[in-house]
RNA sequence: GGCCCCUUGGUCAAGUGGUUAAGACACCUCCCUUUCACGGAGGUAACACGGGUUCGAAUCCCGUAGGGGUCACCA
């Protein structure tokens, strides 16, 4: 069967020998920051992507510009595609026959390939100074064209180079553009693209530092590696083309390409990591309390979708049933909203210790709590939190929700002075205190039938019952449980508040 | 501006020539619960526009409009 250009065998034929074609895919961040959650779906699609094919996943650090590198960017990246469940087969801590997995640590071997090119007249040095590169630009766009390198040093003769030198000119390497050329390829999620070569201009291999730019060290970094599918954002998909002329240039086969598409912000542009709208960091989200797997169900539905209507699914549920093929070709608007509600669809069916170490730190951030807690406090604490949990969409959220139970006195909501101004409302709360005054464990039982008690000497139900307490005691209309708040907020506290209002 | 890509409810989205155009979040209503919440049942709401092709188009083709991406010795 034949097999269309650019998608590339899935098994072959080497001197009779059949090789299977593994998926080999790769993550390929800067360390420039953090885990962006952009950079995090496109880790989890190609973490998914492999699995799924029983392949490879790889992790390359691209750190070839240096002055953008920042400390501890690596270890970062990690350790958050860590905390969302992902694991790896090859990376800088974990080895791998294909290293070194980290750019800079891979000159000599560009070095040996743009030596090939230079050799066979793919590329070139290029003496030109800053200066005189910006200087060019400028007046191309002021003619209105659309700037790009000229090519000016492209048949520099040897003496000419030898004088440039003599100067103290340092070269940059050039790629030699094809002219009149087509890159077409067959990308995972759009289809058929294409490229002309016209006004593309020679582009910059390795930079007078001597290090390769991007679209160079990809490359032959993905060639070297055994990447058989790049799968990456939409923003680089204009970069394929210098890639593909570098495959051709060096008579290598290309792999797959994937363009996904980004995710956009509530102005429909691409996230900028000043954007407050949205929390952009996956640090950010493990500070606030929020599970790594509901996250990562939440991330892998932007931009993909399983066949069926379910949308709850677990890591191994997701690598059985991922299909590249239902990768969206239209952005996808991070809602911060259906996340909330995800994360509280998660945080309903966990264990209530865990519940408990994601709001603890909250807790004690506020003031609320102390960090050594006896074993009463941290019996309480562990009651107050499974009180809450339903209700609770991250870790952060248990500092508002649970705010009624750590004033020495309630603050009236106008709901709640409403509720209050009610003709029976004295002698419910009356009655109710005095029921309490004789409770002697004041546990969530025995204040619902205090309740009940009320109920039949006032005559009062129902709203007419529950709603003056709860206003009373905690100074809303609504609220979590009301019998187990009220043992959590304690005998005197409730006393108090309810005294206080019947004077 | 050049090049490339995209366009189904407010949002995420299913849909691959014939459907009453799914489902989820959000919103609204009702039921359940002696309060609240949970839960359950309903509801409002969409194929950007204009031409074709076809018996038939959200689906195919061509335009138009809108949006986005990218144009570095950044990645």
């Amino acid at each position: 069967m034949p097999v269309a250009p650019g998608q590339g065998a899935c098994a072959f034929l080497i001197g009779g020998i059949m090789m299977s074609n593994e998926v080999r895919v790769r993550y390929a961040p800067s360390p420039t920051g953090h885990l962006h959650i952009g950079n995090a779906r496109t880790a989890l699609f190609n973490y998914l992507f492999a699995r799924n094919k029983q392949g490879k996943f790889i992790i390359r650090i691209e750190d070839t510009d240096k002055k953008r590198n920042i400390a501890g960017g690596e270890e970062s990246q990690l350790k958050y595609l860590k905390w969302l469940g992902m694991d790896w087969d090859e990376s800088v801590d974990v080895g791998g026959e294909y290293g070194p997995y980290r750019q800079s640590e891979r000159n000599d071997i560009y070095q040996t390939y743009y030596n090939q090119l230079l050799e066979n007249g793919h590329a070139y040095k290029c003496y030109c100074t800053e200066a005189e590169i910006e200087a060019e630009r400028e007046e191309q766009t002021e003619r209105g064209e659309t700037p790009h390198y000229s090519g000016k040093c492209r048949h520099l003769t040897a003496e000419e180079r030898a004088k440039l030198e003599s100067e103290g000119r340092e070269p940059s390497i050039r790629m030699v553009v094809p002219e009149g050329k087509t890159f077409t390829f067959n990308d995972m999620v759009k289809g058929t693209v294409s490229f002309e070569s016209e006004g593309m201009g020679d582009w910059v291999i390795i930079k007078k530092d001597g290090t390769p730019t991007y679209n160079f060290a990809v490359t032959i970094d993905d060639y070297l590696m055994k990447i058989s599918h790049v799968l990456r954002g939409d923003d680089h998909i204009s970069n394929t083309p210098k890639q593909l002329m570098v495959y051709e240039a060096l008579g290598w086969e290309p792999p797959i390409f994937g363009h996904m598409t980004l995710i956009v912000n509530e102005s429909r542009k691409k996230l900028s990591k000043r954007d407050e709208s949205i929390i952009q960091f996956i640090e950010q989200y493990e500070e606030l309390g929020y599970l790594p797997e509901a996250l990562f169900n939440f991330i892998t539905l932007l931009g993909w979708s399983p066949t069926g209507e379910e949308e709850l699914y677990s890591k191994e549920e997701f690598i059985e049933i991922f299909d590249a093929n239902r990768l969206s070709k239209s952005p996808a608007l991070f809602d911060t909203n259906k996340l909330t509600w995800m994360n509280n669809q998660y945080m309903k069916k966990i264990e209530v210790d865990r519940v408990l170490e994601l709001s603890m730190p909250h807790l004690v951030k506020a003031g609320r709590l102390s960090e050594n807690l006896t074993e009463e406090e941290q019996q309480w604490a562990k009651s107050l939190v499974s009180l809450l949990q339903e209700k609770m969409s991250f870790g952060a959220e248990i500092v508002e929700l649970s705010d009624m139970f750590f004033k020495e006195e309630a603050e009236f909501e106008e709901d709640a002075k409403e509720v209050l101004s009610g003709e029976t409302v004295p002698q419910v709360l009356k009655a109710f205190s005095e029921e309490l005054e004789k409770l002697e464990n004041f546990k969530a039982d025995e204040i619902k039938a205090a309740m009940k008690a009320v109920q039949k000497s006032t005559g009062q139900k129902g709203k007419n019952l529950f709603m003056p307490i709860r206003a009373a005691v905690s100074g809303q209309t609504h609220g979590p449980d009301l019998p187990q708040a009220i043992e959590l907020l304690g005998k005197s506290k409730v006393l108090k508040r309810i005294q206080k209002l019947i004077g």
